[in-house]
DNA sequence: TGATACCTAACGACCGGTCGGTAAATTCGC
DNA sequence: GCGAATTTACCGACCGGTCGTTAGGTATCA
Protein backbone atom coordinates (compact mmCIF):
# COMPACT_ATOMS: atom_id res chain seq x y z
CA UNK A 1 0.00 0.00 0.00
CA UNK A 2 1.29 3.30 -0.73
CA UNK A 3 0.16 4.60 2.80
CA UNK A 4 2.89 5.37 4.06
CA UNK A 5 3.88 7.40 0.55
CA UNK A 6 1.54 9.64 1.05
CA UNK A 7 1.83 10.51 4.36
CA UNK A 8 5.56 11.17 4.22
CA UNK A 9 4.44 13.56 1.40
CA UNK A 10 1.88 15.27 3.46
CA UNK A 11 4.57 15.43 6.47
CA UNK A 12 6.95 16.69 4.61
CA UNK A 13 4.49 19.28 2.45
CA UNK A 14 4.09 20.95 6.06
CA UNK A 15 7.41 20.34 7.62
CA UNK A 16 9.10 22.76 4.36
CA UNK A 17 6.37 24.84 4.97
CA UNK A 18 7.04 25.65 8.38
CA UNK A 19 10.58 25.36 8.49
CA UNK A 20 12.22 25.77 4.77
CA UNK A 21 13.65 22.80 3.03
CA UNK A 22 16.98 22.78 4.30
CA UNK A 23 16.26 23.18 7.54
CA UNK A 24 13.60 20.50 7.52
CA UNK A 25 16.17 17.00 8.00
CA UNK A 26 15.28 13.27 7.08
CA UNK A 27 15.15 13.16 10.93
CA UNK A 28 12.34 15.74 10.95
CA UNK A 29 10.03 13.88 8.64
CA UNK A 30 10.72 10.79 9.56
CA UNK A 31 9.44 11.43 13.08
CA UNK A 32 6.55 13.28 11.89
CA UNK A 33 5.70 10.17 9.84
CA UNK A 34 6.18 7.88 12.93
CA UNK A 35 9.23 5.71 11.29
CA UNK A 36 13.40 5.35 11.29
CA UNK A 37 14.89 8.12 8.81
CA UNK A 38 16.44 4.77 7.15
CA UNK A 39 13.04 3.97 6.11
CA UNK A 40 12.57 7.30 4.53
CA UNK A 41 14.75 5.80 1.90
CA UNK A 42 12.54 2.77 1.62
CA UNK A 43 9.37 4.99 -0.02
CA UNK A 44 11.84 7.91 -1.97
CA UNK A 45 15.31 7.76 -3.02
CA UNK A 46 16.69 11.03 -1.57
CA UNK A 47 15.52 14.13 0.16
CA UNK A 48 15.29 15.99 -3.37
CA UNK A 49 13.33 13.78 -5.17
CA UNK A 50 10.73 14.19 -2.27
CA UNK A 51 11.25 18.17 -3.09
CA UNK A 52 10.77 17.41 -6.62
CA UNK A 53 7.47 15.06 -6.37
CA UNK A 54 6.44 17.61 -4.52
CA UNK A 55 6.91 20.30 -6.95
CA UNK A 56 5.97 18.49 -9.74
CA UNK A 57 2.07 17.07 -8.38
CA UNK A 58 2.15 21.20 -7.32
CA UNK A 59 2.51 22.47 -10.86
CA UNK A 60 0.67 19.89 -12.32
CA UNK A 61 -2.26 20.04 -10.71
CA UNK A 62 -2.05 24.15 -11.22
CA UNK A 63 -2.07 24.06 -15.30
CA UNK A 64 -4.98 21.11 -15.23
CA UNK A 65 -6.85 23.47 -13.05
CA UNK A 66 -6.67 26.22 -15.09
CA UNK A 67 -7.29 24.31 -17.92
CA UNK A 68 -10.49 23.43 -17.02
CA UNK A 69 -11.39 26.65 -15.12
CA UNK A 70 -11.22 28.51 -18.80
CA UNK A 71 -12.27 25.22 -20.58
CA UNK A 72 -16.02 26.66 -21.11
CA UNK A 73 -15.60 30.54 -20.50
CA UNK A 74 -16.24 32.75 -23.65
CA UNK A 75 -14.68 36.40 -23.95
CA UNK A 76 -11.38 37.55 -22.89
CA UNK A 77 -12.20 39.39 -20.17
CA UNK A 78 -14.34 36.96 -18.78
CA UNK A 79 -11.57 34.43 -19.78
CA UNK A 80 -9.16 36.54 -17.52
CA UNK A 81 -11.26 36.69 -14.92
CA UNK A 82 -11.46 32.85 -14.73
CA UNK A 83 -7.63 32.29 -15.07
CA UNK A 84 -7.13 35.18 -12.44
CA UNK A 85 -9.86 33.12 -9.77
CA UNK A 86 -8.16 29.96 -10.99
CA UNK A 87 -5.19 30.79 -9.78
CA UNK A 88 -5.82 32.90 -6.47
CA UNK A 89 -7.69 29.92 -5.12
CA UNK A 90 -4.96 27.12 -6.18
CA UNK A 91 -2.75 28.92 -4.14
CA UNK A 92 -4.72 29.78 -1.69
CA UNK A 93 -6.47 26.56 -1.34
CA UNK A 94 -2.99 24.53 -1.41
CA UNK A 95 -1.34 27.13 0.27
CA UNK A 96 1.59 25.45 1.82
CA UNK A 97 3.01 23.25 -1.39
CA UNK A 98 2.54 26.36 -3.50
CA UNK A 99 4.51 28.41 -0.85
CA UNK A 100 7.04 25.94 -1.28
CA UNK A 101 7.26 25.84 -5.17
CA UNK A 102 8.37 29.35 -5.29
CA UNK A 103 10.45 29.11 -2.42
CA UNK A 104 11.94 26.16 -2.50
CA UNK A 105 13.13 25.85 -6.54
CA UNK A 106 17.30 25.85 -5.40
CA UNK A 107 16.78 22.69 -3.50
CA UNK A 108 16.27 20.92 -7.13
CA UNK A 109 19.39 19.57 -9.24
CA UNK A 110 19.99 21.02 -12.14
CA UNK A 111 17.63 18.89 -13.95
CA UNK A 112 15.13 18.68 -12.06
CA UNK A 113 15.26 22.74 -11.78
CA UNK A 114 14.63 22.56 -15.31
CA UNK A 115 11.93 20.60 -15.23
CA UNK A 116 9.95 22.52 -12.87
CA UNK A 117 10.53 26.05 -14.37
CA UNK A 118 9.04 24.52 -18.35
CA UNK A 119 6.33 23.82 -16.40
CA UNK A 120 6.31 26.83 -14.96
CA UNK A 121 6.94 28.48 -18.36
CA UNK A 122 4.01 26.58 -19.68
CA UNK A 123 1.84 27.99 -17.08
CA UNK A 124 3.00 31.34 -17.48
CA UNK A 125 2.37 31.52 -21.48
CA UNK A 126 -1.04 30.78 -20.95
CA UNK A 127 -1.27 33.72 -19.26
CA UNK A 128 0.56 35.67 -21.76
CA UNK A 129 -1.55 34.49 -24.31
CA UNK A 130 -4.95 35.74 -22.58
CA UNK A 131 -2.83 39.35 -22.32
CA UNK A 132 -1.71 39.47 -25.68
CA UNK A 133 -5.41 38.46 -27.05
CA UNK A 134 -7.38 41.13 -24.68
CA UNK A 135 -4.55 43.82 -25.81
CA UNK A 136 -4.66 42.63 -29.45
CA UNK A 137 -8.84 43.31 -29.27
CA UNK A 138 -8.77 46.74 -27.46
CA UNK A 139 -10.60 44.98 -24.30
CA UNK A 140 -7.16 45.64 -22.21
CA UNK A 141 -4.40 48.72 -22.28
CA UNK A 142 -1.53 48.58 -24.44
CA UNK A 143 0.11 46.72 -21.83
CA UNK A 144 3.79 44.65 -21.32
CA UNK A 145 2.62 41.18 -21.42
CA UNK A 146 5.81 40.12 -20.33
CA UNK A 147 6.14 41.94 -16.65
CA UNK A 148 2.10 42.31 -16.56
CA UNK A 149 2.13 38.75 -16.64
CA UNK A 150 4.56 38.64 -14.01
CA UNK A 151 3.12 40.92 -11.96
CA UNK A 152 -0.23 39.08 -11.99
CA UNK A 153 0.99 35.29 -11.20
CA UNK A 154 3.22 36.71 -8.48
CA UNK A 155 0.31 39.32 -6.88
CA UNK A 156 -1.82 35.83 -6.41
CA UNK A 157 0.64 33.78 -5.91
CA UNK A 158 1.92 35.84 -2.57
CA UNK A 159 -1.36 35.23 -0.90
CA UNK A 160 -0.01 31.85 -0.10
CA UNK A 161 2.48 33.73 1.75
CA UNK A 162 0.27 35.82 3.91
CA UNK A 163 -3.25 33.95 3.58
CA UNK A 164 -4.77 32.48 7.08
CA UNK A 165 -7.43 30.20 6.32
CA UNK A 166 -8.90 31.30 9.88
CA UNK A 167 -9.29 34.45 9.28
CA UNK A 168 -11.45 37.27 7.87
CA UNK A 169 -11.81 36.71 4.39
CA UNK A 170 -12.84 33.78 2.23
CA UNK A 171 -11.32 32.32 -0.95
CA UNK A 172 -13.71 33.48 -2.75
CA UNK A 173 -13.66 36.60 -1.39
CA UNK A 174 -9.67 37.13 -1.71
CA UNK A 175 -10.54 36.16 -5.61
CA UNK A 176 -13.16 38.73 -6.09
CA UNK A 177 -10.84 41.37 -4.83
CA UNK A 178 -8.15 40.31 -6.59
CA UNK A 179 -10.24 39.70 -9.60
CA UNK A 180 -11.11 43.36 -9.47
CA UNK A 181 -7.79 44.74 -8.84
CA UNK A 182 -6.53 42.97 -12.10
CA UNK A 183 -8.89 43.47 -14.77
CA UNK A 184 -8.86 47.30 -13.91
CA UNK A 185 -5.33 47.57 -13.71
CA UNK A 186 -5.60 46.02 -17.29
CA UNK A 187 -7.93 48.23 -18.63
CA UNK A 188 -6.10 51.20 -17.33
CA UNK A 189 -7.04 54.35 -19.38
CA UNK A 190 -9.85 53.08 -20.77
CA UNK A 191 -11.93 54.96 -18.12
CA UNK A 192 -10.57 57.90 -17.38
CA UNK A 193 -9.06 61.29 -18.75
CA UNK A 194 -5.30 60.43 -17.98
CA UNK A 195 -4.01 61.83 -14.69
CA UNK A 196 -2.07 65.08 -14.74
CA UNK A 197 1.79 64.26 -14.47
CA UNK B 1 39.51 50.42 9.03
CA UNK B 2 36.09 48.73 8.52
CA UNK B 3 36.86 47.83 4.93
CA UNK B 4 37.33 44.32 5.54
CA UNK B 5 34.18 44.15 7.24
CA UNK B 6 32.20 45.78 4.53
CA UNK B 7 34.10 43.24 1.89
CA UNK B 8 32.20 40.72 3.48
CA UNK B 9 28.87 41.88 3.67
CA UNK B 10 28.93 42.43 0.28
CA UNK B 11 29.97 38.93 -0.66
CA UNK B 12 27.66 37.49 1.73
CA UNK B 13 24.88 39.47 -0.13
CA UNK B 14 25.81 38.58 -3.20
CA UNK B 15 25.79 34.33 -1.65
CA UNK B 16 22.88 34.28 0.06
CA UNK B 17 21.43 35.78 -2.72
CA UNK B 18 22.85 33.25 -5.39
CA UNK B 19 22.69 30.08 -2.95
CA UNK B 20 20.63 30.84 0.27
CA UNK B 21 21.40 31.66 3.94
CA UNK B 22 21.18 27.54 4.20
CA UNK B 23 22.97 26.73 1.70
CA UNK B 24 25.52 29.06 1.81
CA UNK B 25 28.68 28.51 3.94
CA UNK B 26 30.75 30.34 6.17
CA UNK B 27 33.83 28.81 4.49
CA UNK B 28 32.06 30.35 1.15
CA UNK B 29 31.77 33.33 2.73
CA UNK B 30 35.51 33.85 3.63
CA UNK B 31 36.63 32.50 0.27
CA UNK B 32 34.65 34.66 -1.04
CA UNK B 33 36.42 37.44 0.86
CA UNK B 34 39.78 35.79 0.64
CA UNK B 35 40.26 35.30 4.21
CA UNK B 36 40.17 32.21 6.73
CA UNK B 37 36.78 31.11 8.06
CA UNK B 38 37.95 32.07 11.35
CA UNK B 39 38.69 35.65 10.74
CA UNK B 40 34.99 36.00 9.68
CA UNK B 41 33.99 35.99 13.57
CA UNK B 42 36.70 38.62 14.26
CA UNK B 43 34.16 41.26 12.05
CA UNK B 44 30.69 39.77 13.38
CA UNK B 45 29.18 37.02 15.69
CA UNK B 46 27.59 34.59 14.05
CA UNK B 47 26.10 33.67 10.60
CA UNK B 48 22.86 34.52 11.51
CA UNK B 49 24.67 38.18 12.96
CA UNK B 50 26.31 38.72 8.82
CA UNK B 51 22.12 38.25 7.60
CA UNK B 52 20.27 40.51 10.68
CA UNK B 53 22.83 42.84 9.80
CA UNK B 54 21.81 42.64 6.24
CA UNK B 55 18.24 42.79 6.75
CA UNK B 56 18.23 45.67 9.21
CA UNK B 57 20.24 48.11 7.29
CA UNK B 58 18.12 47.06 4.30
CA UNK B 59 14.25 47.71 6.02
CA UNK B 60 15.84 51.25 7.06
CA UNK B 61 17.55 52.38 3.82
CA UNK B 62 13.77 51.07 2.66
CA UNK B 63 11.67 53.54 5.10
CA UNK B 64 13.94 56.46 5.18
CA UNK B 65 14.17 55.98 0.92
CA UNK B 66 10.24 55.93 1.55
CA UNK B 67 9.51 58.89 3.79
CA UNK B 68 12.06 61.33 1.38
CA UNK B 69 10.31 60.56 -1.58
CA UNK B 70 6.86 61.30 0.00
CA UNK B 71 8.25 64.54 1.63
CA UNK B 72 7.17 66.74 -0.54
CA UNK B 73 4.27 65.24 -3.11
CA UNK B 74 0.86 66.60 -2.53
CA UNK B 75 -2.46 64.86 -3.06
CA UNK B 76 -3.89 61.62 -2.45
CA UNK B 77 -3.16 60.27 -5.87
CA UNK B 78 0.24 61.31 -6.30
CA UNK B 79 1.59 60.52 -3.06
CA UNK B 80 0.37 56.96 -3.47
CA UNK B 81 2.61 57.02 -6.81
CA UNK B 82 5.26 58.25 -5.47
CA UNK B 83 5.23 55.70 -2.99
CA UNK B 84 5.01 52.86 -5.36
CA UNK B 85 7.83 54.80 -7.59
CA UNK B 86 10.34 54.58 -4.34
CA UNK B 87 9.37 50.67 -3.69
CA UNK B 88 9.77 49.64 -6.87
CA UNK B 89 13.17 51.39 -7.54
CA UNK B 90 14.28 50.66 -4.19
CA UNK B 91 13.76 46.83 -5.02
CA UNK B 92 15.50 46.65 -8.54
CA UNK B 93 17.97 48.89 -7.53
CA UNK B 94 18.83 47.26 -4.53
CA UNK B 95 17.71 44.03 -5.46
CA UNK B 96 20.36 41.24 -3.74
CA UNK B 97 19.64 42.55 -0.75
CA UNK B 98 15.85 42.71 -1.08
CA UNK B 99 15.65 39.24 -2.76
CA UNK B 100 17.03 38.64 0.64
CA UNK B 101 14.91 40.32 3.08
CA UNK B 102 12.22 38.55 1.50
CA UNK B 103 13.18 35.26 1.40
CA UNK B 104 15.47 34.42 4.39
CA UNK B 105 13.76 35.96 7.59
CA UNK B 106 13.30 32.32 8.25
CA UNK B 107 17.07 32.35 9.44
CA UNK B 108 16.84 34.96 11.83
CA UNK B 109 16.14 33.83 15.56
CA UNK B 110 13.49 34.71 17.23
CA UNK B 111 14.22 38.02 18.79
CA UNK B 112 15.63 39.44 15.60
CA UNK B 113 12.57 38.23 13.48
CA UNK B 114 10.40 40.31 15.19
CA UNK B 115 12.67 43.11 15.16
CA UNK B 116 12.60 42.80 11.20
CA UNK B 117 9.11 42.30 11.04
CA UNK B 118 8.47 44.94 13.19
CA UNK B 119 10.69 47.44 10.70
CA UNK B 120 8.46 45.49 7.76
CA UNK B 121 4.97 46.42 9.60
CA UNK B 122 6.18 50.02 10.19
CA UNK B 123 6.81 50.50 6.23
CA UNK B 124 3.95 48.68 5.61
CA UNK B 125 0.89 50.76 7.54
CA UNK B 126 2.44 53.92 5.45
CA UNK B 127 1.32 52.42 2.63
CA UNK B 128 -2.02 51.24 4.29
CA UNK B 129 -2.42 55.06 5.89
CA UNK B 130 -2.23 56.11 2.11
CA UNK B 131 -4.98 53.48 1.00
CA UNK B 132 -6.84 54.54 3.72
CA UNK B 133 -7.48 58.31 2.87
CA UNK B 134 -7.61 57.69 -0.52
CA UNK B 135 -11.05 55.84 0.20
CA UNK B 136 -11.86 58.39 2.38
CA UNK B 137 -11.04 60.95 0.18
CA UNK B 138 -13.55 58.85 -3.08
CA UNK B 139 -9.95 58.83 -5.71
CA UNK B 140 -9.65 55.10 -5.02
CA UNK B 141 -12.87 52.94 -4.65
CA UNK B 142 -13.65 51.44 -1.80
CA UNK B 143 -10.84 48.79 -1.10
CA UNK B 144 -9.75 46.53 1.63
CA UNK B 145 -6.93 48.26 3.01
CA UNK B 146 -4.94 45.20 4.56
CA UNK B 147 -5.65 42.96 1.20
CA UNK B 148 -4.69 45.50 -1.24
CA UNK B 149 -1.64 47.33 0.96
CA UNK B 150 -0.03 43.62 0.45
CA UNK B 151 -0.85 43.28 -3.19
CA UNK B 152 1.35 46.46 -3.95
CA UNK B 153 3.63 45.80 -2.01
CA UNK B 154 4.24 42.00 -3.04
CA UNK B 155 3.76 42.79 -6.80
CA UNK B 156 6.66 45.40 -6.48
CA UNK B 157 8.51 43.19 -4.21
CA UNK B 158 8.47 40.09 -7.01
CA UNK B 159 10.30 42.54 -9.08
CA UNK B 160 13.48 42.00 -7.35
CA UNK B 161 12.84 38.36 -8.56
CA UNK B 162 13.01 38.72 -11.97
CA UNK B 163 14.91 41.94 -12.57
CA UNK B 164 17.20 42.15 -14.79
CA UNK B 165 19.58 45.08 -14.80
CA UNK B 166 21.01 44.13 -18.30
CA UNK B 167 17.35 43.25 -19.63
CA UNK B 168 14.76 45.01 -22.21
CA UNK B 169 13.50 47.32 -19.48
CA UNK B 170 15.30 50.74 -17.22
CA UNK B 171 14.22 50.68 -13.57
CA UNK B 172 12.17 53.78 -14.22
CA UNK B 173 10.10 51.90 -17.34
CA UNK B 174 9.20 49.14 -14.95
CA UNK B 175 7.99 51.66 -12.07
CA UNK B 176 5.85 53.61 -15.06
CA UNK B 177 3.98 50.18 -15.80
CA UNK B 178 3.86 49.48 -12.08
CA UNK B 179 2.59 52.84 -11.01
CA UNK B 180 -0.11 52.57 -13.69
CA UNK B 181 -1.47 49.56 -13.16
CA UNK B 182 -1.53 50.23 -9.45
CA UNK B 183 -3.61 53.74 -9.61
CA UNK B 184 -5.39 52.22 -12.07
CA UNK B 185 -6.40 49.21 -9.92
CA UNK B 186 -7.05 51.00 -6.63
CA UNK B 187 -9.64 53.25 -9.04
CA UNK B 188 -11.57 50.61 -10.53
CA UNK B 189 -12.80 52.44 -13.36
CA UNK B 190 -14.08 55.25 -11.54
CA UNK B 191 -13.89 58.99 -13.29
CA UNK B 192 -11.88 61.63 -11.45
CA UNK B 193 -14.19 63.75 -9.49
CA UNK B 194 -12.56 66.93 -7.99
CA UNK B 195 -12.58 65.89 -4.22
CA UNK B 196 -14.87 67.79 -2.10
CA UNK B 197 -15.42 71.44 -2.86
C1' DT C 1 9.52 -18.81 0.53
C1' DG C 2 10.07 -14.49 -0.80
C1' DA C 3 8.55 -9.92 -1.36
C1' DT C 4 7.23 -5.97 1.56
C1' DA C 5 8.06 -2.61 4.91
C1' DC C 6 10.29 -1.51 8.29
C1' DC C 7 14.39 -1.57 11.76
C1' DT C 8 19.36 -0.69 14.09
C1' DA C 9 23.76 0.85 13.41
C1' DA C 10 27.01 3.23 11.33
C1' DC C 11 29.39 6.00 7.63
C1' DG C 12 32.06 9.99 5.85
C1' DA C 13 31.39 14.71 4.89
C1' DC C 14 30.63 18.96 6.38
C1' DC C 15 28.81 22.40 9.41
C1' DG C 16 29.13 26.62 12.59
C1' DG C 17 31.98 27.94 15.88
C1' DT C 18 36.20 28.08 19.23
C1' DC C 19 40.96 27.93 20.46
C1' DG C 20 45.64 29.49 21.01
C1' DG C 21 48.71 31.99 18.65
C1' DT C 22 51.05 35.88 15.87
C1' DA C 23 52.71 39.68 12.92
C1' DA C 24 51.88 44.36 12.36
C1' DA C 25 50.05 48.62 13.77
C1' DT C 26 48.96 51.75 17.38
C1' DT C 27 49.10 53.79 21.93
C1' DC C 28 51.37 54.83 26.11
C1' DG C 29 54.88 55.60 29.92
C1' DC C 30 58.79 57.95 30.75
C1' DG D 1 61.94 59.89 21.10
C1' DC D 2 61.88 55.21 22.23
C1' DG D 3 60.96 50.91 24.15
C1' DA D 4 56.98 48.50 26.30
C1' DA D 5 52.27 47.35 26.32
C1' DT D 6 48.23 46.79 24.01
C1' DT D 7 45.09 46.37 20.19
C1' DT D 8 43.93 45.00 15.50
C1' DA D 9 43.23 41.69 12.09
C1' DC D 10 44.12 37.63 10.88
C1' DC D 11 45.58 32.36 10.76
C1' DG D 12 45.67 27.00 11.12
C1' DA D 13 43.97 23.36 13.73
C1' DC D 14 40.36 21.41 15.68
C1' DC D 15 35.80 20.47 18.21
C1' DG D 16 31.20 18.41 18.95
C1' DG D 17 27.41 17.70 16.47
C1' DT D 18 24.32 16.95 12.56
C1' DC D 19 23.60 15.86 8.02
C1' DG D 20 21.99 12.71 4.09
C1' DT D 21 22.73 8.26 3.01
C1' DT D 22 23.75 3.17 3.10
C1' DA D 23 24.44 -1.69 4.66
C1' DG D 24 22.50 -5.33 6.56
C1' DG D 25 19.13 -7.49 9.50
C1' DT D 26 14.14 -8.73 10.84
C1' DA D 27 9.08 -9.12 11.44
C1' DT D 28 4.84 -9.64 8.74
C1' DC D 29 2.04 -11.71 5.51
C1' DA D 30 0.55 -13.68 0.98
Amino acid sequence: MAEMKTTIKTVCIDLFFKKGYFATSISDIAGGSGIQKASIYYHYASKEDLLFHILTSTMDDLTTTLKQGLAAVQGIEQRMRAAVRSHVCFHLERQKENFIANAELRGLTAEHYRSIVKKRDEYESIFQDLLRQGTDEGVFADVDVKILSYAILTLCTAGATWYNSNGRLTVDEIADIYENFIISGLKQGRFERPAGH
